[in-house]
RNA sequence: GUCGCGUUCGUCUAGGGGUCUAGGACACCGCCCUUUCACGGCGGUAACACGGGUUCAAAUCCCGUACGCGAUACCA
């Protein structure tokens, strides 16, 4: 039998990281097997679903390039379906009708409401002291014709244990004495998750159901379903969260965009990059190679591989160096200073237009000279944005001079506001304006005056780039042309707002 | 509370009885290269949560403790 994997977010809110990774991980799989990688919507939560979060989840997969086969399934669509399977258990005597009035949901932290419940009622808890559970049909049926509203629950066996060995965190077994006899239907007739997953995964005849840790201790309810609809199980494989510094959940609420896909999209990395991060958080190919690209990755995957600890998504909120984790933005940069030039163009392309800073010619007469500039700029940058913001320079006359580099490079010697309008000069001179000749240039100019090179290059670099840091000056000089370099050389303005 | 899961450098991880004076990567520090900064090269700091046991031998197996996480809903 084929493979058959789902990613099913529920699409209230963005992308999580979490999820992305899961979605990854269903994808290598899938691949690797020549499996499908199905798209399932779990949009049942009618007041917090919204399209707008389905819309930034099919971005994000998009963005990854996590292509899915078939048509994606959007569980609302199910509803009936999952009514129908409730009604045959009910008809079946495998589930019953449960009159007990729907309680007030509780305010505040509903989890922390959720916890003291159980703690207050602890060990008087009978999970199957339900009065209704044993309720002739003849009342139930009775009672449901009389328009009394009721809930659907399954009727968990008095005794057993139900098992599953999960992929990655082995056998797990759980006895029914720890398991309510659980809603499957609202009251409002309104299919619950469990239940909806389940139908779902039958129909969409999954078979290895990869998600989130959290959902380990939910199998145990959704294998009892399994066996209450008498269909075959899938293989389960459960994967270790993704948590925030300090070991604590990664959430929205508290870490706000951190967590969201798209803002790695927005903050310019590499898609490839940030996959192959992804596919590290909690799985090891077990080799020391890290930078893998797609096709390794499907190739290596493997759910035995897949860790059981969750791991820590280092990032400093308060340090803009230190936004999100630094390996995340070392793999970032090891992309873009390595990957296929003609790959980088485009993106390149994308992030400057949004910027206002592309022009059509860097794709007609000056296209070599743009690929060349991407190439000699690239090497310094960790995200896409940094060709618009440091590398400002070559795609603009409009640029910012960094503090540092001013500081470091101009004003240290005063006598550099008088020598750059006469390096200036000097460059004017330069026939064939290439980097031997401009190197030259510069070396005469700078022993005229008695100083290092260093000197005069630096200072001409935050001139003429308006960064401490960059490529060689002579390399910089000749390839951005004798005119804009005497220019900016001549420019008063760093100095003006010099002390 | 109960149940489940976890715990190797700051972080991601390798290692699953002897080859471990615990390997790699990021980050950090130093040196080299260099007009700057990166890259690259070389080197360094840094970890088996704790306590018992089993064994000739434990990071590795067992038990306990601590801590963390998850679940415990007519949410998904």
């Amino acid at each position: 039998m084929s493979i058959r994997v789902r990613f099913a977010p529920s699409p209230t809110g963005y992308l999580h990281l979490g999820a992305a990774r899961a979605a990854l991980f269903n994808y290598l799989y899938a691949r690797q097997k020549g499996g499908k990688f199905l798209l399932r919507i779990e949009d049942t939560d009618l007041e917090r679903s919204t399209d707008e979060s389905t819309r930034s989840i099919l971005d994000g997969l998009k963005w990854l390039e996590l292509e899915y086969d078939e048509q994606i399934v959007f569980q609302s669509e199910n509803a009936d379906k999952h009514r129908a399977a409730a009604l045959k258990l009910l008809n079946e005597g495998k589930a019953y009708r449960d009159f007990t009035p729907k309680a007030e949901r509780a305010e505040g932290n509903i989890k922390d409401a959720i916890a003291e419940k159980a703690r207050a009622s602890q060990g008087e808890k009978n999970m199957r002291d339900n009065p209704f559970r044993d309720l002739s049909r003849e009342e139930s049926e009775g009672r449901a014709e009389a328009g009394e509203p009721f809930a659907i629950r399954l009727k968990v066996g008095e005794r057993g244990t139900t098992s599953f060995d999960d992929a990655v965190f082995g056998l797990q077994e759980r006895d029914y004495s720890e398991i309510e006899d659980l809603v499957l239907l609202r009251s409002d007739g309104h299919p619950l998750y469990n239940l909806a997953v389940v139908c779902d995964d039958i129909e969409m005849q999954i078979t290895d159901v990869i998600r989130g840790q959290d959902h380990l201790t939910n199998t145990h309810k959704q294998i009892l379903i399994y066996d209450a609809l008498v269909a075959t199980k899938p293989r389960f494989a459960h994967l270790p969260l993704i948590l925030a510094p300090g070991g604590k959940k990664l959430s929205k609420r508290i870490h706000g965009e951190i967590v969201s896909l798209t803002t790695y999209r927005d903050a310019g990395f590499i898609a490839a990059a940030f996959r192959n991060f992804l596919a590290l958080m909690g799985w090891s190919p077990k080799t020391e190679q890290e930078i893998m690209n797609l096709p390794e990755l499907i190739a290596a995957f493997s759910l035995e591989n897949i860790n059981r600890s969750s791991a820590i998504f280092n990032f400093d909120a308060n340090n803009p160096k230190r936004w999100t984790d630094d390996k995340a933005l070392w793999m970032n940069a090891e992309y873009i200073r390595t990957m296929p030039l003609e790959e980088l163009l485009p993106l390149v392309k994308a992030e400057l237009k949004s910027a206002k800073l592309w022009r059509e010619e860097y794709e007609d007469d000056d296209q070599a000279w743009f690929e060349k500039t991407v190439d000699l700029i690239r090497s310094r940058f960790f995200t896409l944005k940094d060709f618009s913001s440091q590398g400002r320079a070559f795609f603009s006359e409009d640029f910012d001079f960094d503090e540092t580099a001013l500081k470091k490079n101009l004003w240290k010697e005063p006598q550099l506001k008088m020598w750059m309008p006469e390096l200036a000069d000097k460059l004017e001179t330069v026939e064939q304006f290439d980097h031997d000749e401009v190197q030259q240039a510069v070396s005469e100019f700078a022993e005229a005056n008695g100083v290092k090179v260093g000197l005069i290059a630096n200072a001409a670099r935050a001139m003429i780039t308006g960064q401490a840091v960059g490529a060689s000056m002579f390399e910089i000089m000749s390839h951005l042309g004798k005119e804009r370099v005497t220019k900016r050389l001549r420019s008063q303005i760093p100095f003006s707002f010099a002390g």
